[in-house]
DNA sequence: ATTGACCTGTGAGTTACTCAAAGGTTTAAC
DNA sequence: GTTAAACCTTTGAGTAACTCACAGGTCAAT
Protein backbone atom coordinates (compact mmCIF):
# COMPACT_ATOMS: atom_id res chain seq x y z
CA UNK A 1 0.00 0.00 0.00
CA UNK A 2 1.02 3.92 -0.69
CA UNK A 3 1.50 6.25 2.11
CA UNK A 4 -1.85 7.60 2.04
CA UNK A 5 -3.57 4.52 2.20
CA UNK A 6 -1.19 3.41 5.66
CA UNK A 7 -2.16 6.80 7.10
CA UNK A 8 -6.13 6.38 6.89
CA UNK A 9 -5.74 2.83 7.96
CA UNK A 10 -3.58 3.76 11.22
CA UNK A 11 -4.87 6.93 11.61
CA UNK A 12 -1.92 9.04 11.05
CA UNK A 13 -0.51 11.58 8.97
CA UNK A 14 1.15 10.71 6.16
CA UNK A 15 3.93 13.26 6.83
CA UNK A 16 4.56 11.36 10.41
CA UNK A 17 5.19 8.25 8.32
CA UNK A 18 7.33 9.88 5.90
CA UNK A 19 9.10 10.94 8.76
CA UNK A 20 9.84 7.44 10.31
CA UNK A 21 10.80 6.56 6.73
CA UNK A 22 13.49 9.48 6.84
CA UNK A 23 14.90 8.70 9.96
CA UNK A 24 15.04 4.88 9.08
CA UNK A 25 12.12 3.56 11.91
CA UNK A 26 10.50 2.48 8.60
CA UNK A 27 12.18 0.70 5.67
CA UNK A 28 9.44 0.04 3.07
CA UNK A 29 9.85 -1.23 -0.11
CA UNK A 30 10.31 0.74 -3.20
CA UNK A 31 8.18 0.56 -6.62
CA UNK A 32 9.74 1.68 -9.85
CA UNK A 33 8.27 4.46 -9.73
CA UNK A 34 10.17 5.56 -6.78
CA UNK A 35 7.01 5.19 -4.45
CA UNK A 36 6.81 3.45 -1.27
CA UNK A 37 5.19 0.32 -0.91
CA UNK A 38 4.21 -0.60 2.84
CA UNK A 39 4.02 -4.45 3.56
CA UNK A 40 1.84 -5.82 6.27
CA UNK A 41 4.92 -6.07 7.81
CA UNK A 42 5.41 -2.27 7.76
CA UNK A 43 2.45 -1.66 8.82
CA UNK A 44 2.65 -3.97 12.02
CA UNK A 45 5.95 -1.99 12.69
CA UNK A 46 4.33 1.43 12.64
CA UNK A 47 1.91 -0.05 15.14
CA UNK A 48 4.77 -1.50 17.20
CA UNK A 49 6.39 2.26 16.98
CA UNK A 50 2.83 3.87 18.34
CA UNK A 51 2.54 1.83 20.98
CA UNK A 52 6.02 2.38 22.02
CA UNK A 53 5.91 5.84 21.66
CA UNK A 54 2.21 5.84 23.84
CA UNK A 55 4.50 4.04 26.57
CA UNK A 56 6.79 7.52 26.52
CA UNK A 57 9.64 5.37 24.93
CA UNK A 58 11.87 8.27 22.53
CA UNK A 59 11.75 7.21 18.54
CA UNK A 60 15.85 6.46 19.57
CA UNK A 61 14.35 3.72 22.07
CA UNK A 62 12.23 2.64 19.57
CA UNK A 63 14.81 2.56 16.91
CA UNK A 64 17.13 0.46 19.59
CA UNK A 65 14.48 -1.79 20.62
CA UNK A 66 13.81 -2.64 16.72
CA UNK A 67 17.21 -3.30 16.13
CA UNK A 68 17.69 -5.34 18.82
CA UNK A 69 14.41 -7.50 17.80
CA UNK A 70 15.94 -7.39 14.17
CA UNK A 71 18.85 -9.21 15.28
CA UNK A 72 17.06 -11.87 16.53
CA UNK A 73 17.83 -11.68 20.27
CA UNK A 74 15.13 -10.34 22.69
CA UNK A 75 14.80 -7.00 22.81
CA UNK A 76 12.19 -7.39 26.78
CA UNK A 77 15.83 -6.48 28.67
CA UNK A 78 16.20 -3.55 26.31
CA UNK A 79 12.71 -2.01 27.21
CA UNK A 80 12.83 -2.63 30.82
CA UNK A 81 16.52 -1.09 30.90
CA UNK A 82 14.88 2.00 29.33
CA UNK A 83 11.53 2.51 30.42
CA UNK A 84 13.42 3.05 33.90
CA UNK A 85 14.73 6.82 33.22
CA UNK A 86 11.87 7.47 30.63
CA UNK A 87 9.33 6.94 33.63
CA UNK A 88 11.34 8.97 36.65
CA UNK A 89 11.27 11.97 33.57
CA UNK A 90 7.77 11.81 33.00
CA UNK A 91 7.27 12.00 36.66
CA UNK A 92 9.19 15.12 37.27
CA UNK A 93 7.86 16.56 34.01
CA UNK A 94 4.04 15.60 35.69
CA UNK A 95 5.13 17.45 38.87
CA UNK A 96 6.84 20.47 37.00
CA UNK A 97 3.89 20.66 34.61
CA UNK A 98 1.42 20.39 38.33
CA UNK A 99 3.51 22.98 39.81
CA UNK A 100 3.10 25.16 36.35
CA UNK A 101 -0.55 24.96 36.31
CA UNK A 102 -0.84 25.85 40.05
CA UNK A 103 1.22 29.02 39.64
CA UNK A 104 -0.84 30.24 36.62
CA UNK A 105 -4.14 29.44 38.35
CA UNK A 106 -3.42 31.84 41.63
CA UNK A 107 -2.08 34.75 38.96
CA UNK A 108 -5.12 34.57 37.68
CA UNK A 109 -6.94 34.46 40.29
CA UNK A 110 -5.02 37.09 41.96
CA UNK A 111 -5.30 39.19 38.94
CA UNK A 112 -9.11 39.28 38.66
CA UNK A 113 -8.88 42.17 41.61
CA UNK A 114 -5.70 44.06 40.20
CA UNK A 115 -6.29 46.89 37.94
CA UNK A 116 -4.29 47.66 34.95
CA UNK A 117 -0.96 49.31 35.49
CA UNK A 118 1.21 51.64 33.36
CA UNK A 119 4.59 51.00 32.95
CA UNK A 120 6.96 53.48 35.05
CA UNK A 121 10.72 53.58 35.42
CA UNK A 122 10.83 50.63 38.16
CA UNK A 123 8.32 47.98 36.81
CA UNK A 124 6.69 46.99 33.45
CA UNK A 125 3.84 44.91 34.69
CA UNK A 126 3.31 44.58 37.96
CA UNK A 127 0.84 41.56 36.91
CA UNK A 128 3.78 39.60 36.57
CA UNK A 129 6.73 40.96 38.65
CA UNK A 130 3.69 41.08 41.59
CA UNK A 131 3.90 36.78 41.13
CA UNK A 132 6.59 35.67 43.33
CA UNK A 133 8.08 32.19 42.00
CA UNK A 134 11.18 31.95 44.23
CA UNK A 135 11.00 30.12 47.31
CA UNK A 136 11.93 33.25 49.26
CA UNK A 137 8.60 33.74 50.94
CA UNK A 138 8.07 37.75 50.42
CA UNK A 139 4.84 39.50 50.32
CA UNK A 140 3.85 40.76 47.15
CA UNK A 141 -0.04 40.77 46.89
CA UNK A 142 0.16 37.69 44.43
CA UNK A 143 -1.01 35.34 47.70
CA UNK B 1 28.39 44.77 33.87
CA UNK B 2 29.47 41.97 31.64
CA UNK B 3 27.60 38.73 30.68
CA UNK B 4 29.04 36.20 33.40
CA UNK B 5 28.30 38.56 36.32
CA UNK B 6 24.92 39.04 35.33
CA UNK B 7 24.74 35.25 34.86
CA UNK B 8 26.00 34.38 38.15
CA UNK B 9 24.07 37.79 40.11
CA UNK B 10 20.50 36.08 38.43
CA UNK B 11 22.13 32.24 38.64
CA UNK B 12 21.32 31.89 35.10
CA UNK B 13 23.54 30.66 32.65
CA UNK B 14 25.77 33.17 30.51
CA UNK B 15 24.44 30.94 26.85
CA UNK B 16 20.66 31.88 28.34
CA UNK B 17 21.39 35.27 28.29
CA UNK B 18 23.44 35.65 25.04
CA UNK B 19 20.35 33.77 23.85
CA UNK B 20 18.25 36.45 24.98
CA UNK B 21 20.23 38.90 23.52
CA UNK B 22 20.52 37.20 20.25
CA UNK B 23 16.61 36.97 19.79
CA UNK B 24 16.09 40.18 20.70
CA UNK B 25 15.14 40.19 24.28
CA UNK B 26 17.65 41.85 25.81
CA UNK B 27 19.09 44.99 24.14
CA UNK B 28 22.37 45.94 25.73
CA UNK B 29 25.07 48.68 25.05
CA UNK B 30 28.21 47.56 23.86
CA UNK B 31 31.32 48.49 24.61
CA UNK B 32 34.00 49.81 22.09
CA UNK B 33 35.75 46.41 22.95
CA UNK B 34 32.87 44.80 21.59
CA UNK B 35 31.23 43.14 25.27
CA UNK B 36 28.14 43.68 26.22
CA UNK B 37 27.37 46.17 29.08
CA UNK B 38 24.12 45.36 30.93
CA UNK B 39 22.58 48.03 32.77
CA UNK B 40 20.75 47.76 36.17
CA UNK B 41 17.72 48.15 33.61
CA UNK B 42 18.78 45.15 31.57
CA UNK B 43 19.25 43.12 34.97
CA UNK B 44 15.41 44.12 35.83
CA UNK B 45 14.29 43.30 32.49
CA UNK B 46 15.99 39.66 32.85
CA UNK B 47 14.28 39.56 35.85
CA UNK B 48 10.80 39.89 34.49
CA UNK B 49 11.62 37.63 31.65
CA UNK B 50 12.35 35.18 33.98
CA UNK B 51 8.97 35.69 36.09
CA UNK B 52 6.87 35.24 32.69
CA UNK B 53 8.59 32.59 31.57
CA UNK B 54 7.85 30.72 35.05
CA UNK B 55 4.17 31.76 34.44
CA UNK B 56 3.91 29.61 31.92
CA UNK B 57 4.56 32.49 28.92
CA UNK B 58 6.66 32.13 25.82
CA UNK B 59 9.64 33.73 24.55
CA UNK B 60 7.85 35.13 21.75
CA UNK B 61 4.30 36.44 24.77
CA UNK B 62 7.27 38.20 26.26
CA UNK B 63 8.48 39.76 23.16
CA UNK B 64 4.47 41.10 22.67
CA UNK B 65 4.53 42.01 26.40
CA UNK B 66 7.71 44.14 26.39
CA UNK B 67 6.73 45.61 23.52
CA UNK B 68 3.65 46.85 24.66
CA UNK B 69 5.23 48.08 27.34
CA UNK B 70 8.30 50.09 25.79
CA UNK B 71 5.61 51.85 23.53
CA UNK B 72 4.15 53.47 26.40
CA UNK B 73 0.87 51.38 26.82
CA UNK B 74 -0.30 49.17 29.36
CA UNK B 75 0.70 45.08 28.89
CA UNK B 76 -1.61 43.93 31.65
CA UNK B 77 -4.87 43.30 29.23
CA UNK B 78 -1.96 41.90 26.37
CA UNK B 79 -0.71 39.33 29.91
CA UNK B 80 -4.48 38.76 30.57
CA UNK B 81 -5.33 37.46 27.27
CA UNK B 82 -1.76 35.69 26.48
CA UNK B 83 -2.26 33.58 30.14
CA UNK B 84 -5.65 31.86 29.08
CA UNK B 85 -4.64 29.77 26.11
CA UNK B 86 -0.76 29.34 27.89
CA UNK B 87 -3.24 28.08 30.65
CA UNK B 88 -5.30 25.93 28.50
CA UNK B 89 -2.35 24.40 26.94
CA UNK B 90 -0.83 24.04 29.89
CA UNK B 91 -3.80 21.80 31.60
CA UNK B 92 -4.06 19.71 28.71
CA UNK B 93 -0.64 18.75 28.49
CA UNK B 94 -0.74 18.19 32.44
CA UNK B 95 -3.89 15.58 32.00
CA UNK B 96 -1.34 14.28 28.87
CA UNK B 97 1.58 13.71 31.07
CA UNK B 98 -1.08 12.34 34.36
CA UNK B 99 -2.36 9.85 31.76
CA UNK B 100 1.63 8.88 30.35
CA UNK B 101 2.63 8.26 33.70
CA UNK B 102 -0.23 5.77 34.55
CA UNK B 103 0.38 4.18 31.10
CA UNK B 104 3.49 3.77 32.27
CA UNK B 105 3.28 2.63 35.58
CA UNK B 106 0.58 0.22 34.91
CA UNK B 107 2.92 -1.27 32.15
CA UNK B 108 5.80 -1.96 34.30
CA UNK B 109 3.81 -3.55 37.14
CA UNK B 110 2.47 -5.74 34.52
CA UNK B 111 5.66 -6.46 33.45
CA UNK B 112 6.85 -7.81 36.81
CA UNK B 113 5.11 -11.19 36.08
CA UNK B 114 6.20 -11.28 32.27
CA UNK B 115 8.75 -13.37 30.83
CA UNK B 116 11.24 -12.15 28.16
CA UNK B 117 10.43 -13.19 25.00
CA UNK B 118 11.82 -13.76 21.60
CA UNK B 119 11.03 -11.66 18.46
CA UNK B 120 8.80 -14.12 15.69
CA UNK B 121 6.62 -13.29 12.61
CA UNK B 122 4.19 -11.73 14.40
CA UNK B 123 5.08 -9.69 17.29
CA UNK B 124 8.04 -7.58 17.82
CA UNK B 125 7.76 -7.36 21.89
CA UNK B 126 4.69 -8.62 23.50
CA UNK B 127 5.76 -6.22 26.77
CA UNK B 128 5.09 -3.08 24.38
CA UNK B 129 2.53 -5.37 21.88
CA UNK B 130 0.42 -6.56 25.25
CA UNK B 131 -0.18 -3.10 26.66
CA UNK B 132 -3.25 -1.66 24.97
CA UNK B 133 -3.47 1.97 24.63
CA UNK B 134 -6.65 2.65 22.99
CA UNK B 135 -9.85 3.05 24.16
CA UNK B 136 -11.31 -0.17 22.47
CA UNK B 137 -11.14 -2.09 25.33
CA UNK B 138 -9.65 -5.52 24.05
CA UNK B 139 -7.73 -7.71 26.44
CA UNK B 140 -4.38 -8.56 25.97
CA UNK B 141 -3.01 -9.31 29.08
CA UNK B 142 -1.70 -5.77 30.49
CA UNK B 143 -4.70 -5.01 32.90
C1' DA C 1 -4.60 16.51 -23.10
C1' DT C 2 -5.49 18.32 -19.00
C1' DT C 3 -7.16 18.48 -14.47
C1' DG C 4 -6.78 16.93 -9.69
C1' DA C 5 -5.12 13.94 -6.47
C1' DC C 6 -1.46 11.61 -5.31
C1' DC C 7 3.60 10.72 -4.70
C1' DT C 8 8.87 11.87 -4.13
C1' DG C 9 13.05 14.03 -1.60
C1' DT C 10 14.86 17.88 0.66
C1' DG C 11 15.13 21.87 3.49
C1' DA C 12 13.47 24.61 6.98
C1' DG C 13 10.56 25.88 11.00
C1' DT C 14 8.88 24.84 15.70
C1' DT C 15 10.87 25.83 21.64
C1' DA C 16 14.27 27.40 24.54
C1' DC C 17 18.10 26.71 25.05
C1' DT C 18 23.05 24.34 24.86
C1' DC C 19 27.44 23.38 22.96
C1' DA C 20 31.32 24.05 20.00
C1' DA C 21 34.41 26.52 16.90
C1' DA C 22 37.45 30.21 15.92
C1' DG C 23 39.08 34.06 17.38
C1' DG C 24 39.71 38.74 20.08
C1' DT C 25 40.54 40.92 25.10
C1' DT C 26 41.88 41.41 29.66
C1' DT C 27 44.24 40.31 33.85
C1' DA C 28 47.81 38.40 36.47
C1' DA C 29 51.91 36.08 37.11
C1' DC C 30 56.66 35.39 36.15
C1' DG D 1 57.50 41.48 28.10
C1' DT D 2 55.28 37.67 27.32
C1' DT D 3 52.52 34.08 28.21
C1' DA D 4 48.73 31.61 30.22
C1' DA D 5 44.14 31.67 32.16
C1' DA D 6 39.93 33.34 32.04
C1' DC D 7 37.12 36.04 29.92
C1' DC D 8 34.46 37.91 25.77
C1' DT D 9 32.51 37.92 20.76
C1' DT D 10 29.61 35.95 16.61
C1' DT D 11 27.98 32.18 14.19
C1' DG D 12 26.33 27.70 13.26
C1' DA D 13 24.52 23.49 14.61
C1' DG D 14 22.19 20.17 17.66
C1' DT D 15 18.18 18.78 20.63
C1' DA D 16 12.50 15.85 19.82
C1' DA D 17 9.14 14.72 16.96
C1' DC D 18 7.09 16.22 13.92
C1' DT D 19 4.94 19.78 10.39
C1' DC D 20 4.91 22.54 6.40
C1' DA D 21 6.51 24.15 2.07
C1' DC D 22 8.85 23.63 -2.42
C1' DA D 23 9.61 21.85 -6.84
C1' DG D 24 8.61 18.42 -9.44
C1' DG D 25 7.23 13.46 -11.02
C1' DT D 26 3.02 10.03 -11.50
C1' DC D 27 -1.42 8.41 -12.17
C1' DA D 28 -6.66 8.01 -13.00
C1' DA D 29 -10.36 9.94 -15.06
C1' DT D 30 -12.53 13.20 -18.08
Amino acid sequence: MKVQELARREQISADTIRHYVRIGLLQPDKAANGYHLFSPADQQRLRFIRQARDLGFTLDDIQKILQQAGRGSSPCPTVRNLIEPRLAEARSRLQAMQALVERMEKAVASWQTMPDCHPSGDHICHLIEGCDVPVTGEETGCE
